[in-house]
DNA sequence: CTCCTATGTTATTATCTATCACATTGTCAT
DNA sequence: ATGACAATGTGATAGATAATAACATAGGAG
């Protein structure tokens, strides 16, 4: 019976991986909306109450899908400006969030537009989780004082994931006709000294 | 048993419209994930499968408020800027998008970050709706070019929702300490003779 | 007035979440 | 070792929901 099973032991072994993991794939694939614990049981070749073992319920895997999204986006982040330092440095973070953010369409949408976000259970630890790679961001601009950081992070942050969301629900693609997404990224950022040429 | 229905008569009278109200509401309410046409119908004191009859499932009746958002958001940027011109108009305009994500965060996120838009059957007539509100935008913005003022309201256009996307989700909320979400959307038009004065 | 169509109803099926009581297995103290 | 216990898996079941089918009613066009 069992397909993904390793062995045919009783016990999986390690079911609550694999279940993030077809999580991950199946938020990935069809959206939030689709993920159904009795489907993924059902591939994983466990009982369908299998899953509740290892999450109290259907938004508790969730929460931790969307928690390992946002570790992988900081780790994106962090990595993204590798030895470069102030504006080109910010540059690369920019550009490795629209990557990330078109790269994992579905992990992002679940991340940003979820209802987990605001929730309060889960909400608390999973804002935290977020918070960390805006931080990245304030860490990477080039400002006076620490508050004009924080506003002007802010602005880029807001900048970046309306690029993103827009991109990924298909609302760019007739209206970029010689415009390309990295540049109206570029555009989005606070100018330096290092800026490209203008259009 | 009827609750919310006018007569007691068999038929409702206007049920289609009832649906669509009620659905709207819930989407405000609960999110688009929580909309059930059993409860709804429930709710409207008709039976479970009568929505049927007006909608081919749920994402018709999904789709329909969806519409009706366009719909609404389109007379708001329209209106806003009443005798304004230039770069006071966009202002008020960008004023309007903000106010309207604000007052109506379940149906704006229901707009923009729904599985709707993207898809193939309802989306080509969704996204022509929701074409015309940019068009509004574009038209805007000063530019010299009409390519210039394409791109210059797709960067608006992306940091006004993304502002939005990230104040409904509470992300902004710690982080606003003395910053006014009025003032980080005046920061992301482009500059004009009537900005206000630097901060 | 009669028929026809629109709109509503009851009955039914399939899927999904979630909880229960019970089964099995690995582990840890004795 | 071994026996209790905790962790993990199973079958049975309840409740909600989407969706379809067959039947009922009402209101309007001829």
């Amino acid at each position: 019976m069992s397909a993904t099973r390793p062995g045919n032991t009783y016990h999986h072994g390690d079911l609550r991986r694999a279940l993030v993991d077809a999580a991950m794939l199946e938020v990935e694939r069809g959206g939030i909306e689709t993920l159904s614990l009795s489907a993924i049981a059902k591939a994983l070749g466990v009982s369908q109450p299998a899953p509740y073992r290892h999450f109290a319920d259907r938004d508790a895997l969730l929460t931790e899908v969307v928690t390992e999204g946002f570790t992988m986006f900081a780790a994106a982040l962090k990595a993204a400006p590798r030895r470069a330092k102030g504006r080109e440095a910010l540059s690369r973070m920019a550009q490795a969030y629209l990557r990330f953010g078109l790269d994992h369409p579905g992990l992002y949408k679940a991340m940003f537009a979820s209802h987990l976000l605001p929730q309060a259970r889960d909400g608390v630890a999973l804002q935290a989780t977020a918070s960390a790679s805006f931080g990245l961001l304030v860490a990477a601009i080039e400002a006076p004082d620490p508050e004009s950081a924080q506003r002007m992070a802010l602005g880029v942050w807001a900048s970046l994931h309306g690029i993103v969301m827009l991109a990924n629900q298909g609302m760019l693609q007739d209206r970029l006709a010689p415009i390309k997404l990295e540049q109206l990224v570029e555009d989005a950022l606070p100018p330096g000294e290092h800026n490209q040429p203008s259009h």
